[in-house]
DNA sequence: AATAGTAATGCAAACGTTTTCATAAAATTT
DNA sequence: AAATTTTATGAAAACGTTTGCATTACTATT
């Protein structure tokens, strides 16, 4: 009955101090209307005067909800996750779930280890970013039985659910974009797409449309950065040094583009007047930039919250036992959004030299 | 024994499946050492047919640890709070713990209610991001006496352990310099303070040293603007057209910054030679901004990670029982990065109009 | 007034582990 | 060969909940 002296007051300790079962106090948190309001009101009492606090483990052993879900995603610090993750989190904290979160580094091996140990936590769903993953990953999903979404891409015959933008056709779109505009000499700059299928799209979709107009450039002019600033700055700092320089650079994202405006910026060149630079992601803070960028709008906080809600609602289904929840998959537009660092060839500067 | 369809499989069925006892598999994974060689071979081969995936929230029920760790940050979504949480990440992470996250949008009664959340769910530590939080808070966590670590800033008289920086040092350090290079108008840029100790601290340590050599601003020269780049230059800009322009501008975080230096573009004022500006934070990719951002440099990846460890160190010895565990508080290094875009006021151009 | 129905509660059996204690078998000592 | 120690295992009691079933006391219904 003196119990609060360690912080650790039981349902038990609850229960005698209110003089009502231990059965009463549960129901009373889960059940509150199959319990007296008199009653409530002293149990209330009672937990507040003993500091209890509920022990979800205790719950979750009952086949209950563990009221968790695990995302795990290639890396926090990104901007293109760190807002996806955000607006993940709130959707699920809306709906009263814990996050559970874990970054791989972009090593499918390690997300494999890191899905382990949220199936050991018992989480009730679980949520990865994009749809490449390696085969132990699919089947111990699978089979286990857990509800599972996959953030960021789409594609009409993913292998799980999945919530995202077609990052095909935002290499597509861009790739036509700077080709409307006239130019026949462009670069790209994306990063490593193995293991990554949002990269990988993008780039196929880019190659794909300047393919098919005839404008595919040198190798010389694909070149790989990761998502990095300094390092896509030095590696499009490169680029530029070379003899021949192209008049358009199609970027793998916009934080690729940004460190190719400084590497350009830094060689005296001017964009968009010398070379059109074009994102991929509309990431915060690409419109305030100056010149603000020009660069495909990915919806990502839409993107997030819906993968969230989604996946609350495969949680809420699978709750019917049996049926291996319905399959979803949605699709979240792209636009191109035509800001400033983009300019017609024929308005361009004759930078031949 | 046929109970793999559901891939519910039990420590029972495992133990069944391999001809021994519950213990034993139990001890298996916990004490190795306390079976045979032979009996465990025979445990793990039925522990993969199964498909078995241990229960954690079952061990939690025994006192045990949970084996997570909780960090509630402000928002996931800042450069500056990304980079904390994944190298906070990485290190507990090596350390076996798996990190439940939460944000409470700099709302302290929310903060309160996740804390309240992951207690619920019983994780081993607690961290948190700075040093106000309220009285709830604080009560919560000496009741639970539950391991809690302050990332990000460092106070010598902390009520709770912490390691971070001193950001009023920071603040301090930064008006010194643009002091020291001969400016006197001189304008604060910072976000509001009240539940930001953080900020606070910079903004204090800024006021103080300009007040110091008499040089405090006017009024109109202290504004606030959120650490986003649009709003930070929407706010810049109206100060830029302000009739009186200052000389120097001193930044909270490293984002305002920028934001500012892309309002100081729009205007076709140049930095620096009409505008030094200073930023605060050192952020991934300011070094690489054009021209390079003269910023105050917060080891942020060495302060994450080293809370992490000490989060690790601080539980562990909580292990041993009954005492409180003892008060950890370490100071990081903060250092002057003088780069481009602040110039001492005698190379600036007379901008007096 | 007898009966049926409802509301509020308690008892005890789960849930999936860990761990203490006891025991059996094997290895070591005398 | 008996006595002792060590090694390997099992039985059963926790851990803190939830929940099905049983019970009691009311409230309607006839």
């Amino acid at each position: 009955m003196s119990l609060k002296q360690g912080g650790k007051a039981d349902i038990v300790d609850v229960a005698h101090r209110a003089g009502v079962s231990i059965s009463t106090v549960s129901r009373s948190f889960n059940h509150p209307n199959l319990v007296n309001l008199a009653t409530r009101k002293k149990i209330e009492k009672s937990v507040k005067a003993l500091g209890y606090i509920r022990n979800r483990a205790a719950q979750a052993m009952h086949g209950r909800r563990s009221g968790t879900i695990g995302l795990i995603v290639p890396t926090i610090d990104h901007a293109i996750f760190a807002e996806v993750i955000q607006s993940f989190s709130d959707a699920v904290d809306q709906a009263g779930f814990t996050l559970l979160i874990a970054s791989h580094g972009f090593d499918l091996e390690r997300e494999y280890a890191v899905l382990r140990k949220f199936l050991e936590h018992r989480v009730d769903g679980v949520a990865l970013i994009g749809l490449d993953h390696c085969e132990p990953t699919f089947q111990l999903l699978e089979q286990q039985s857990v509800p599972v979404i996959s953030i960021w891409n789409y594609e009409e015959d993913s292998r799980i659910s999945c919530v995202g933008a077609a990052n095909r056709e935002a290499g597509q779109m861009a790739a036509k974009h700077v080709l409307d505009l006239g130019h026949r000499r462009i670069a790209l700059v994306f990063p490593k797409t193995d293991g990554n299928d949002r990269a990988r799209g993008r780039l196929e979709g880019a190659l794909a449309q300047l393919r098919r107009q005839e404008a595919e450039p040198p190798e010389a002019w694909t070149i790989q950065a990761p998502y990095n600033i300094a390092e896509a700055k030095e590696a499009c700092g490169a680029l530029f040094d070379l003899p021949e320089r192209p008049t358009a650079l199609l970027c793998g994202n916009d934080v690729i583009a940004q460190g190719a405006i400084y590497a350009a910026v830094q060689r005296g060149l001017r964009v968009p007047e010398d070379l059109s630079i074009l994102g991929i992601g509309d990431f915060k803070g690409s419109k305030e930039m100056e010149p603000a960028l020009t660069t495909i709008h990915f919806p990502a906080e839409e993107i997030g919250g819906l993968a969230g809600r989604e996946m609350c609602g495969l949680i809420a289904q699978s709750e019917g036992r049996k049926t291996m929840g319905q399959m979803v998959r949605r699709k979240c537009q792209i636009s191109l959004a035509e800001r400033a660092t983009c300019l017609p060839v024929s308005q361009s500067r004759a930078s031949d030299h």
